[in-house]
DNA sequence: CAGCATGATTGCGTATACTGCAACCTGTGT
DNA sequence: ACACAGGTTGCAGTATACGCAATCATGCTG
C-alpha cells in the first residue's frame, strides 16, 4: 500500500465524519505514527483540519478544489438557473449528470421539497445500464464509444427490474433514441422511479442528462411520467444555451 | 518533497483546469514517470479522471468528499434555505463562513444577481482581521481562544483601510460586540465593502457568520449598511433554528 | 498533589516504496 | 517508411516512509 493510497483513504474515511488520530489508525489498520505524518502533510495544504479537540475534519482545500472542478463543467453553470426554476416548480429531486468512463457522475443536485430525501449526492457515480440518465447518455454515443462503454459495463442486477443483458440494454437504448427521453422503473433502486432527458451541446451530442427521481411512496410512476414534457422543455432550453441547434428535421 | 505532497499538488494544479501528463510533469517539475504513477493512484479511487484525449480532470471523488464534508457543517444545512430567501430578496453576494484555525473559511456562497461577480468561492480562506465575517467570529471568542487566534494573525495589510495592529483590531472587536454586527469598508479588497452578522448555536456562541459583500461600483457603502437590519433578522432566524435562545436581556 | 491512563508526538535505524533512466509503444503527420 | 510527440513499462539504486520505543501533554482520580 502506497503512502498516497493511505492519504487518500484518510480523506475518504473523514467523509464519514470527524475522527481522532487513533480512530483513523484503527479504521485504516495503519500505525498511528504513519497516520500522524500523513495527516501533517494533508493539514499543511488544508486538505484536512484539526480542531481544538484533536479531531480531524475534511478541510477547506477539498471544498475549494471541488468548487473549481465543478466549475470546469460548463454545462453545470449553464443549467443551474434552469434547474433551480424547474425544481422550484415541480419540487422533485433533480440531478444533472455526465458520462465519465463507463459510469455516470452526478454533477449537480437539487433537493426534493418533500421530507423524503434521496441518498444521492454530487460526486456519486452510478451505473449506466440501470439509470435513466445513463440510458440517455449512452444512447447517444457514436458506435466505437458505445462499444467501449458496453465493454466496461457489468450489467449487474440492482433490483428485480434491472436490465441485465447487453441485448436488453441495446433494445432499451433504441427505445430511448426513438422517444428522446429515458425511464428507469425501479431498475437502479427499489421503489425509486426516474426519468431523464439529454442536454446537447454545439455538436448535437448529448453532453449531460437531467433526471428527476421520485420514491414510489411520494409519487407513482404515472405521475412521474407526466413530467416528461416539462423535462424535455427544460433540457431543450439548457441545450440551446449550451450551443445546441436543432437539426432541420426538428428534435425527436 | 514527499509523494503525498506531489499527489496533492497534482490535485491543486488540476483545479486550474484539465491537463495532460506532460503539462503536469512540467508544471510540477517532477519526472513524468513519477507523475504517471501518482495519477494512476489518484485515478484508481476517482480523485482524478482521464478522458479520451488523455487529459486529466479532477474526479468525482473530490466532489463527493466535498459534499460530505460540507454536510458535516450542520449550520450550513440549516442556513441554506434562509440564505436562499435572503439572496432572492436582496440579490447580493452572500457568504456563510466559519472560523477555522486563525482564518475564516467560506462554507456556502450565494451569487449576486448582478453581472459583476465576486472571485470568492466555497472553500476559500480569508483573514479574520480584514473581513467583516472574521471580526464577527473573533469578537465572540472566549479570552484564551481570542489570544490563540490573535497570536496566529499577522495583521497583513491588504488595502490602505486594513486594520494592521492588534490594538486597532481589539478596538474594532469591541465595537462589533457592542453593535452586534461588523463592517469591512474596503479593508480586505479594494472597492469591496462587506457587512456580517453572527449565527449562534445552543451555547450562545457565534458558530458561523453571514456576510454580504458588494463592489462599490454596484452599491455604495451607505446602501449596504441599510441591509444590516435584514441581515440581523436572517441570522437571528438561522440562530433560532440552530438551537440558540436569546438571553433574558434580549440580543444586542 | 501524585500517580495513572490515554492519546499525541518525536527520534532513530532500516526496509521498502519511490524514482528516473532507458527502452518501448501508440498515434499522427509528412 | 520515418520522425516526432506523448504515454507506458521494467529495472536497479536509494531516498523516503515506516514502526518501535521513548517521551510529552492532558485529564481524571484518590
Amino acid at each position: 500500500m502506497s503512502s498516497v493510497d493511505k492519504a487518500l483513504r484518510i480523506l475518504v474515511h473523514l467523509g464519514d465524519g470527524p475522527a481522532s488520530l487513533d480512530d483513523l489508525a484503527s479504521a485504516l489498520e495503519v500505525h498511528k505514527t504513519t497516520v500522524l505524518r500523513l495527516l501533517r502533510t494533508l493539514a499543511a495544504d488544508h486538505f484536512v483540519h484539526r480542531d481544538g479537540a484533536q479531531r480531524y475534519h475534511l478541510g477547506a482545500r477539498l471544498f475549494e478544489l471541488s468548487s473549481r472542478g465543478l466549475d470546469q463543467h460548463e454545462v453545470r453553470t449553464i443549467a443551474a438557473p434552469h434547474l433551480a426554476a424547474f425544481n422550484a416548480e415541480h419540487g422533485r429531486t433533480t440531478h444533472l449528470s455526465e458520462l465519465v468512463g463507463s459510469e455516470i457522475v452526478y454533477i449537480d443536485k437539487l433537493e426534493s421539497h418533500d421530507h423524503v430525501r434521496m441518498a444521492s449526492r454530487i460526486g456519486l457515480r452510478a451505473p449506466v445500464h440501470s439509470t435513466a440518465a445513463g440510458k440517455v447518455l449512452v444512447s447517444d454515443l457514436p458506435p466505437a464509444e458505445l462499444e467501449r462503454v458496453l465493454a466496461g459495463t457489468g450489467f449487474a442486477r440492482a433490483t428485480p427490474n434491472t436490465i441485465t443483458t447487453r441485448e436488453g440494454y441495446l433494445a432499451e437504448l433504441a427505445r430511448v433514441r426513438e422517444q428522446g427521453w429515458a425511464h428507469d422503473a425501479e431498475e437502479n433502486e427499489p421503489s425509486i422511479n426516474c426519468i431523464a432527458a439529454p442536454v446537447r451541446g454545439a455538436s448535437g451530442r448529448a453532453v449531460a442528462a437531467v433526471s428527476v427521481s421520485v420514491p414510489d411512496i411520494v409519487m407513482n410512476d404515472d405521475a412521474l411520467l407526466a413530467l416528461v414534457p416539462s423535462l424535455l422543455a427544460v433540457t431543450e432550453r439548457i441545450s440551446g444555451e449550451h450551443g445546441w441547434r436543432p437539426t432541420p428535421r426538428g428534435h425527436p
